[in-house]
DNA sequence: TATTAAGATTACAACGTTTTCGTAGCAAAA
DNA sequence: TTTTGCTACGAAAACGTTGTAATCTTAATA
């Protein structure tokens, strides 16, 4: 097992001084032509590379990134990410990532870990029972100690820091809008509890879409439910249970499971989709695309998201030192994708 | 923006040497009582914790395990990650997961990268491009410095090291035997081509599942389908025009993709799933359980995968230095998932 | 010949730790 | 009184870099 090769070992085996072949692999012009082509063909033939670690403790930088999500299996996280990693590679930066399981104590321990010099900022999307303690002092200590956060997604308004979010109300209206253009008037939602920022904005944009087409809300078409992801098979009871003999001709989702879950239902009630039932759902993913039929979705742009975040982030660690505190709040459009769940719109 | 607290920072506060602080705040016994206290009281306080950079440093260990692979996005993938970082955690190891995108150049890239100390050792899927290449020097490079690394899913046999896989040829057989015991006798599978070797290995586990009923292989009933990823609609046109008119009474795939594209165009050919045609696919993921009908898959089990390669690099990083090399590969198990695309086993 | 300037190289500190070794101070033993 | 042994602490090196300041050579100038 060979050790890797050093500046040190380099300058013992030419017979130089450490100095001189650091300044010779830098180009430094105080070395002289000859020891410097010496030193240079020497290190690449051996394959030398800096060691990172000992960069990040001299330089008091680590060029990492370190991101912080509930859940990687969410196809919606898995895009932000690939985002992300593409403007931090442009950028030359790595990404740590680090999962929370939506467990507050996990996420504190996350960020302690990272912020103990392995990365220079953070990108983070709240684990939910963050969000439902109410205590960000993990957040706020580490923004006072200088390291850049950006939240994304489950956000905290709050909080001092740069934010990516997706323009929740304006998608859902969107989504609900295309419901009442192609005929809809019976529209019932299928949401979240309002702790769930996203859910909240969803459910406002729902109702501000009803308002402008005229459409009186109806408290009965409203389903709020808890906890998506450990639910599976509660949520779809609800889901039965919610529909079974409502009045209704057209659903908005928000997220593609409930989405499902509700189309199997009404498929298994002899109700036609879209034709008794037009669903529209948020979140653009796999299911969307392969269910039968396929979903008209409100699709996010995880990736520019991703993107965005990172930039945002690039930005505050490489602002000179003395400019002042300053954030931006970026909201990332969503996009409407017909699809078969819906009929075309009514002229 | 407050400076990190640092042991220099706790000795000059308390008027002590930064050995003392060290040695206090690690409960040395050399460190009267009195002092100890004094000291892990104020670094309590001021909430001290030592900088990682520094220990990796000092030590020449990260206590980070690297993790490469072709793409994120693949729910299979997603959930090997679930796996690794559990047992990291488990045992206080970090994980830094970079993407090659199944390109070639961006896993040599990646793998110098964290090479330069950024990791101890590496976790990693070969990307496809690498495959066809024929080209491993990056790995046999980092295994020469001593970085162990354990390679899953696409391993490639002659490189010297830990090896996890899922037992292909066990679990496609399995697959395709299912679809006998129900009855089929004219079973297609559509594949990947060769130097895919998970999809080799699924061919050959077909074929040998049909060797055992005594069926004969017939090379038309056989699609071998390149470049997965970027292809979907290629992909689907191709299934199509295989599928077409074709007499077959089961289908075997070696992934979710190709069964849900497979059933969507024998539902619209008027063929129902399963009395018709019935169906088995590889890889278990969110499609198959979401899909109409559900779809019954050979399940990979990717968390414990992933927790076995974990399993199998913290070894290997914490064995004694004189400890002589030694490799092992694991397999891991498949399951069967019965669900509504196959009929009932015949007595 | 003595001085200076330039060119080429090296020494050293620093980043934040841990750890080995050394040494004050002091009490007990000789 | 001198020696020994213990307690409690500090100095310094090391990990691998980089950049500043110091030093050494050599050639050109006065």
């Amino acid at each position: 097992m060979k050790r890797k090769l050093t500046l040190k070992l380099i300058a013992k085996e030419l017979d130089v001084s450490i100095s001189t072949v650091s300044k010779a692999l830098r180009d430094s012009a105080e070395i002289s032509e000859d020891t410097r082509q010496k030193i240079k063909a020497f290190a690449k033939l051996y394959n030398y590379k800096p060691n990172n670690i000992a960069l990040s403790l001299k330089n008091r930088k680590t060029r990492t990134i370190g991101i912080i999500i509930p859940q990687i299996v969410h196809h919606f996280f898995t895009t932000v990410i690939r985002g992300i990693e593409q403007m931090a590679r442009e950028h030359n930066y790595n990404v740590i990532i680090t999962l929370s399981n939506n467990d507050f104590d996990k996420e504190v321990l996350n960020m302690e870990l990272l912020a103990n010099g392995s990365t220079d900022g953070f990108i983070i999307s709240l684990a939910k029972e963050t969000l439902q303690k109410d205590d960000f002092r993990h957040l706020t200590e580490a923004i006072d100690q200088g390291m850049p956060v950006v939240m994304f997604d489950r956000i905290v308004d709050e909080i001092p820091c740069d934010k990516v979010m997706i323009d929740d109300r304006e998608g859902a209206k969107m989504g609900v809008r295309h419901l009442l253009k192609t005929g809809c008037r019976k529209i019932a939602i299928i949401t979240t509890e309002d702790y769930v920022t996203v859910g909240k904005l969803r459910t406002k944009g729902y109702v501000e879409a009803l308002e402008s087409f005229g459409v009186k809300v109806n408290k009965d078409l409203i389903l709020r439910l808890d906890n998506i992801d450990h639910c599976e098979n509660e949520c779809t009871a609800k889901i039965k249970h919610f529909l079974k003999g409502k009045d209704i001709d057209g659903i908005f989702t928000v997220n593609e499971l409930f989405a499902v879950s509700a189309a199997k239902f009404l498929t298994e009630q002899g109700k036609k989709v879209p034709d008794d039932v037009s669903i529209v759902s948020f979140s653009d993913g796999e299911l969307s695309k392969h269910f039968i039929p396929t979903l008209t979705t409100v699709s996010q742009h995880g990736e520019l998201m991703g993107r965005k975040a990172a930039e945002l982030l690039i930005n505050k660690l490489e602002r000179p030192e003395d400019e002042i505190e300053e954030y931006t709040t970026a909201y990332i459009d969503t996009t409407l994708i017909e699809r078969d769940s819906t009929n075309k719109i009514k002229k």
